[in-house]
DNA sequence: GCGGGACTCTCCCGTGGCGGGAGGGTGCAG
DNA sequence: CTGCACCCTCCCGCCACGGGAGAGTCCCGC
């Protein structure tokens, strides 16, 4: 606290060297940032284009760098600053959300590595079986991949709030185009059969085309569900079968029926090509 | 299982769209793999280009799916794939550990959020104080910013094993080279004070210079360090001072002495130009 | 045998968040 | 004034794909 300095000068800037010192971010990031519009240098030297902070902005850089540490995008960051304080809470809360998502994630892929490394289950059983056309009552979008699970809570609970469970003919369903896999977009429809007409909101009554169709089931957790879905398309990949259409599902068992995963039952139908008549 | 299919092909084999449906990866993905030898079609038609999958290839693409769903790099699950089974469990365990890390540090940087926003900490002293020469066992090495926090155990850890506790004449500390947070990258020194000459591994002893420094005491968890950082920063700012040289910090208390993260004590020390005679 | 539509091929570019490096200007101390 | 550390602006590379253009291929039905 005894003097002894140069001369106190009240705005002293920070050349962007110091400035990456005491706010450990690296002097690329700070011109990244700087292009990016998340964190603008107090003053830029017209001539030389030196960037020169001021040491009021440490704290925005330090929250920043917490921010990018929980991977919140730049460009999010700079919404976020350039927020009131109540958006804040909301952008900050979702993106925690995020992370916890993220980490949901992870946790059901060490499951699912477990599962599929451990000795292999059962050889499934394929039969395949005719089906006729179907009234459902359905919702049916085009949607990325990655948004299936979050789209198909948000439809089927469209679909529970319509069609009251005593009308309904048989378990939900639902039918995916083989765009989804190939493309990672395309065509999902999810429904539940009833005989009822119906048009509220994204929900529809339509009629579902018959179909042939390979069956099999699949058992447990959905997460390991694309490995019947090998299975099946091995079966009938050394029947010489042809695929014709989008992929069906049926929720025989699932999670709205038990809580223990394991005793979830999927039939998954693969249209084929009639090959015989009649 | 009754017959009625037209033929059964021994080898049949996928397409390139067909594959992508039975394994739900894209078909961009899988021109991918193939261009990264992660999953080389069996059959390749050397006229027209087209990818020929067997339908032995669906439970490597499946096993695939589930590392990359974990993060793993292509190349490292190539590797993976081309190790024998020995091997396979030593990397599959490190990459668990390396996202059991990832998870550690979301969950810390949580929590450094958490704390800075919430109401300002009590503002720091700052002390000027010459630092006389030192004599030091230190391990001195370039290392890059993300890998500091390992190298430090690494080498406290060796440094432990050559000088016992009762021959130390003080705290132990580290200097950390501007340029490791300017450029990332940079050197990076840690030591134990001690009167004793070394040459083991890495370990040497070594005189370090005297110096004047502006010193500050971080208190709480390391995580937070880079808000005293920024604190002392714009203190330095303030008063004009130019920084020169490493930054020091010293460990008065830390995770060696007591797990309680709050009670831990930094002490960080800035070297500045000598501004007054004497 | 000939459409035509679905499928596939090979480029090439874009993404996000920087790091590396080239080539050249600036600022400051001795 | 000279040297050197610092700073600038490009531009490219990374990684795991997705998007899209432009061209070739397969196969079914007629």
């Amino acid at each position: 606290m005894a003097g002894g300095c140069r001369l106190v000068v009240v705005t002293a800037l920070l050349s962007i060297g110091e400035f990456a010192t005491v706010t450990h971010l690296s002097v690329k990031t700070l011109r990244h940032y700087h292009d990016e519009g998340l964190l603008v240098p107090e003053q830029v030297d017209p001539h030389s284009g030196y960037r020169y902070y001021s040491p009021d902005q440490i704290p925005t850089a330090q929250v920043i760098r917490r921010f990018r540490d929980l991977d919140m995008p730049v460009r999010e960051i700079a919404r976020l600053l350039g927020t009131d304080v109540d958006g804040r809470a909301g952008m900050i809360t979702d993106h925690l959300a995020r992370l916890e998502r993220r980490l949901a994630a992870t946790t059901e892929a060490v499951g699912a590595l477990r599962r599929l490394l451990t000795p292999d289950p059962p050889r499934l059983e394929v039969v395949h079986r005719r089906e006729p056309a179907r009234r459902v009552v359905a919702v049916s979008e085009e949607v990325r991949r990655a948004d299936v699970l979050r789209w198909y809570s948000g439809a089927m609970a469209e679909i529970d709030a319509v069609v009251p469970r005593a009308l309904r003919t048989g378990p939900p369903g639902g039918q995916y185009d083989n765009a989804l896999f190939t493309h990672g977009a395309g065509r999902a429809t999810v429904f539940v059969p009833a005989d009822r007409d119906v048009a509220e909101g994204r929900v529809r009554s339509i009629t579902l085309p018959a179909r042939e169709l390979a069956l099999t089931v699949h058992r447990g957790p959905h997460d390991d569900i694309d490995v019947t879905y090998g299975a099946l398309g091995a079966h009938l990949a050394e029947h010489a079968l042809r695929l014709d259409g989008p992929v069906h599902e049926n929720y025989l068992v699932g999670p709205r029926d038990t809580a223990d995963s394991d005793a979830w039952r999927t039939e998954i139908g693969w249209p084929v090509f009639t090959t015989t008549p009649g």
